[in-house]
DNA sequence: CTCGAAGTAAACAGGTCTGTTTACCTATGG
DNA sequence: CCATAGGTAAACAGACCTGTTTACTTCGAG
């Protein structure tokens, strides 16, 4: 009863790769269903239309980061050399949900909900780590710690270079460091 | 001797509007040649390739920042202000070299070139400005800004919020005067 | 064994894309 | 006055796009 993947997961696998690789626009349909390895008409039963494609595609990459019980302020500093290395490793696109946005036209498209949902999600991670640190304002840092990473997705995608992940993790260390002491030391 | 606008002048016009609402790829040459009210014959006569009116299109973005004799931190503060306002009118579709880079797959497209002295270019703006205030360490600090801008502009494409940019810019505070206050109370 | 579900390959329909070509139309300077 | 530069409109070539259809194959369950 050997199989390879089911097809369904076959052509997801396709679209994941050639859509963040090349751009949704870039890749069409034919494409995906040959690196597939599928026919066009198995691809069109799985996935009604190429929006559905790229709805599941967006779906499939919508992961929460795994809880863990490490200190807060070392998860968040250790979030930005997890993006260093994803950018280090040279297949980084830069980020799927803004590329999303960028490539399609249409407000309304599924794709555009979806990069809203995630990035909320992402700034919802930092506030609650930021409150175990009792942080002045957790939901303003988390803000602004997730416009560090943003810049640092969007910079890298020009650049090429990881660089920018460093100066990222540092101006994060001054800005938490900087709210906790405001919170600590006075109380104005 | 009245005449409207040139040729070539129009057609970039119309290719700037596109371009920019819609996305490079999103818009053909058809279409922009009808919005510049000239034939296809003459648009390709003033411009050999799709690829070209690109590259057209981003170097007339290339704007450098009007240099000024306002205090450096207040200029820096002020283009974040500038930002917000860019996004607060409802127009704003993301950084267009960024969204270029973003729609392109070729790197060796000249539009990447172009794309990455822009960012260049902004980030020696910055740094200039920061000498001027005798923070610790300009050129870092530069990177750092120009973090939080882009990740502004990233943001604001996916929300379409401007709220971004005020948090940005109190980020941006932080990071310069504790740039400046480690510079000036200690020497370590 | 046979039926049906699920797959393949390949052609097709109807659009749109970039870029070229054809034939015609002005306007202006010498 | 008229040649010519520079414009228009419209068709065309050839490629590629999404999505459909047709005809054929494979395979496992009853």
């Amino acid at each position: 009863m050997y199989k390879q993947a089911a097809p369904g997961e076959r052509i997801l696998a396709a679209a994941d790769k050639l859509f963040y690789e090349q751009g949704i626009r870039a890749v069409g349909v034919d494409t995906i269903a040959a690196e597939a390895g599928v026919s066009k008409r198995t691809l069109y039963n799985y996935y009604a239309t190429k929006d559905d494609l790229i709805a599941a595609y967006l779906t499939a990459r919508f992961k929460h980061i795994a809880p863990s019980d490490a200190p807060a302020r070392e998860q968040i500093l250790a979030y930005f050399d997890r993006i260093a290395a994803m950018v280090a490793d040279g297949s980084f696109r830069g980020c799927p949900f803004v590329n999303a946005v960028t490539e399609i036209g249409d407000r309304k498209h599924a794709a555009i909900a979806l990069a809203v949902q995630f990035k909320e999600q992402r700034r919802q991670w930092y506030r609650a780590l930021l409150e175990r640190l009792q942080v002045k304002d957790p939901d303003a840092l988390a803000t602004q710690l997730q416009l560090l990473v943003e810049g640092v997705l969007a910079t890298a995608l020009v650049r090429g270079d990881p660089g920018a992940a460093r100066a990222a993790r540092a101006a994060a260390e001054v800005l938490i460091d900087s709210a906790v002491r405001r919170n600590t030391r006075r109380k104005r």
